[in-house]
DNA sequence: ACTTGCTTCAAACAGGCGCTTGAAACGTCT
DNA sequence: AGACGTTTCAAGCGCCTGTTTGAAGCAAGT
């Protein structure tokens, strides 16, 4: 009767494996339509495919979705790596490179890419594959913004509240990436091009964060500080 | 051929008349489900009408659709308007009172109402309504919040980066109305009730401002400062 | 009583959807 | 060659979608 899902035991795992080809259309379509609205047959005729080959592999169209949205995330996970740091590297280093990591992540170059895309869509109306998106893929990384954090205010706050902090540096960088264009239509595109690319959001939301736990000179400091003229940090 | 819409002399705008309840009822279902699964058999079903009716009101979905939007979004700015300040209120109160306002508007209180789910939904996945909904209700929304900014910094920063603080500002409040979700499963539930209520979020999100600019001690400062007592600014 | 124009209705339309089917094609063993 | 398990295919199955239709209901004007 139910047709019998072969064991796999050799995954050639090639650009001309259906399997994959399959979840890559699917991720792409899932990520510019939603679930509802992208069709299996579209995705097929994306990945050259028959339409029963959905069924064959997957099952259903609920099951290739989760499956595209963990493929997705592996996937951005090994495009875009944590930074790591070598003993010694001074805690505000430590934030900037997290920030610049976060908004390269969230918004690539120019609108986010398709994997993105798909996460920002569990993450803004969850549904079965979120919880595991969140305990492989969100929640170690906010961890280690929460220990950078702490490690910057040397034990003055406690966990709770430098999740707060964290929460903080986290939504600036989620507005640019969600919202990016009703961000672009607040702002004169001249702007954008100046003060809102992903080095200078980088940078800005860095010395915010630094500003706010005092860890550098407040934003309305005089020219001399610092002021708003891009430059990585040293 | 064509149904003569009529010309609508007369309205009564109430509770009884169809086109209210159609609309009412279609950004509920809308906001739920998104523009490709809500149904007109569905939304017609809890208004009370027949399904034809949607076709006799608005043309087609789509018009409905982009009505619903704007219904909403005039409802919601009739319920929580922005804040009045009498002269000589203190620049940082404003900020602050601004902060709470948007806040509560975003996240109503558990979850956010229909109309702002339903906005949400064009901010992030921006439509033909889009357009209207920034120039109308957000563009003069942000605009008060940096003048706000400026007047807090006294014409130390330019338009262009009290415009980048604001939408720092207000991203934070945007990711614990759109991600709400994925907060809740970051941070421990008690943590939730006591640090992120809209409350404490309005004074968090204040004080972080205040501090990066310099109108406030540090986040890290002893107790003796400022300490995170809740409390409204007198 | 009859017309007129606006509103509501049950029923149906064509088209697209997810999913299934039975057979053909394929590669690999004995 | 023959048999076998795996993979691909064109075609079709109900079902649900947005939309249309023609008739019935209704209030006001003549």
């Amino acid at each position: 009767m139910v047709v019998a899902r072969h064991s796999r035991q050799i995954p050639p795992a090639g650009v001309d494996d259906p399997r994959e080809r399959i979840l890559s259309a699917a991720g792409r379509e899932f990520a510019e339509r939603g679930y509802d609205s992208a069709t299996i047959r579209d995705i097929c005729l994306a990945a050259g495919v028959n339409v029963a080959a959905v069924n064959y592999y997957f099952g259903d169209k609920q099951r290739l979705y989760i499956e595209s949205v963990k493929h997705a995330h592996e996937e951005r996970v090994r495009q875009v790596p944590l930074p790591e740091w070598r003993p010694g590297t001074p805690p505000d280093r430590k934030l900037h490179d997290f920030v610049a990591n976060m908004v390269e992540r969230m918004l690539g170059l120019g609108q986010p890419p398709w994997q993105v895309r798909l996460m920002m869509r569990e993450v803004l109306q969850p549904t079965a594959a979120c919880r595991e998106l969140v305990e492989d893929y969100i929640r170690p990384h906010f961890a280690v913004l929460v220990s950078v954090l702490g490690e910057l205010t040397g034990g003055r706050l406690g966990e709770a509240e430098l999740r707060r902090i964290g929460l903080s540096i986290v939504g600036q960088c989620f507005l640019y990436g969600a919202a990016g264009q009703v961000v672009g239509m607040l702002v004169p595109q001249r702007e954008i091009d100046t003060l809102h690319s992903p080095a200078q959001l980088a940078d800005h939301v860095t010395r915010y964060a630094l500003a706010a736990l005092g860890a550098a000179a407040p934003l309305t400091s005089l020219p001399s500080a610092r002021p708003g003229k891009k430059d990585s940090p040293a």
